[in-house]
DNA sequence: CGGAAAAACTTTAAGCTTGAAGTTTTTTTC
DNA sequence: GAAAAAAACTTCAAGCTTAAAGTTTTTCCG
């Protein structure tokens, strides 16, 4: 868009009051350990996206979904599901939509306030995805396997530092 | 780990030729561990894919298209690039053809081999993608920020480790 | 009270992604 | 030297995803 004025007003900004905006913007490590990242989970994700279709014809935004409602006993509102999982709303109108006609949820609108809908796991619902669910955990499981405990430990904290990380930057510029 | 309650229930299974199934269904660290990866991952990747968007209304896998051509002088197959995205070839038609109407790739049948595509940067293309991809430096700069030096270099070893596992995985059923 | 603003969705258009099926060209095999 | 098999795509249908716009309901406030 205007890219003009960051350039005309840098040099201003170089004097004291504003830190250096790094002369060379090199990044070269962080990109890569970002690459690695991605590759990491890509490969994970497909294996299981894979599996779980193979084996119960299942999808895993369908199966992340059933995972948030089979905490909640009492069924959660369509909003919070749509924070917790970082999904638009949106996208959660079909999804829900989709598993109410397979009798594994659902779906009431709140006697409190008519705009809200209340979405649960039905009995069925809450078997199917325990089925499922132990299956995922061997599957992640077996995924790795070669892991060993200690590389488990270190990359749960490294990788809590490196949430907290990418969280603070952003909600810093507002 | 030691989930003495699994192994009570299981023990009636466990009749001879049966095999051990790995070790009690547990994988809770495992599975956390997952959980955490991916939500690293995703929050990035989302603010990545909005950046792009805002900053240069592109999206993501065209990035990534145009960073695999940008090692290739000479332009690549399109079946190379797709085994290097780690996507369907089928994908890649489409979005070769995006990129192809705004001038930023080229695209020519092999001389060799008819079947084969051969894909390239233009300049242009080359030199749209070099802008953006000094922004995308930035940013994931920006969003590693507060990961010491020694973090990085951990998680980038760890998660070498766990690559290995994966792909381990993947390769060892056949 | 009553209009304006906010909240909680739903709908829609555009784009990515895949697996499966189809097409064209090359390589293998007998 | 054909027929068969393989390779390298392209096409297609189905599904996920989002941002933006639209709908209904509730809350705010003057």
């Amino acid at each position: 868009m205007d890219e003009s004025k960051a350039d005309e007003s840098r040099a201003e900004w170089l004097d004291g009051e504003t830190k250096v905006l790094e002369a060379p913007g090199d990044h070269g490590a962080e990109i890569r350990l970002w690459l690695r990242l991605l590759t990491c989970t890509t490969l994970a994700e497909t294996e299981i996206r894979r599996r779980l279709r193979e084996e119960f014809d299942f999808t895993l935004p369908r199966f992340d979904l059933m995972a948030q409602l089979e905490r909640a006993e009492n069924g959660m509102v369509l909003g919070e599901v749509s924070r917790r999982m970082m999904v638009s709303a949106g996208n959660l109108t079909a999804l829900v939509e989709r598993l109410v006609e397979m009798g594994y949820v659902s779906r009431t609108v709140s006697p409190k306030d008519r705009r809200v809908q209340i979405v649960a796991l039905t009995d069925e619902g809450r078997a199917a995805f325990r089925t499922m669910a132990d299956r995922h955990g061997e599957w992640v499981g077996e995924l790795f396997k070669d892991l060993s405990r200690h590389d488990e430990a270190l990359l749960m904290e490294a990788l809590g530092r490196l949430k907290g990380s990418v969280r603070s930057a952003l909600s810093g510029p507002q």
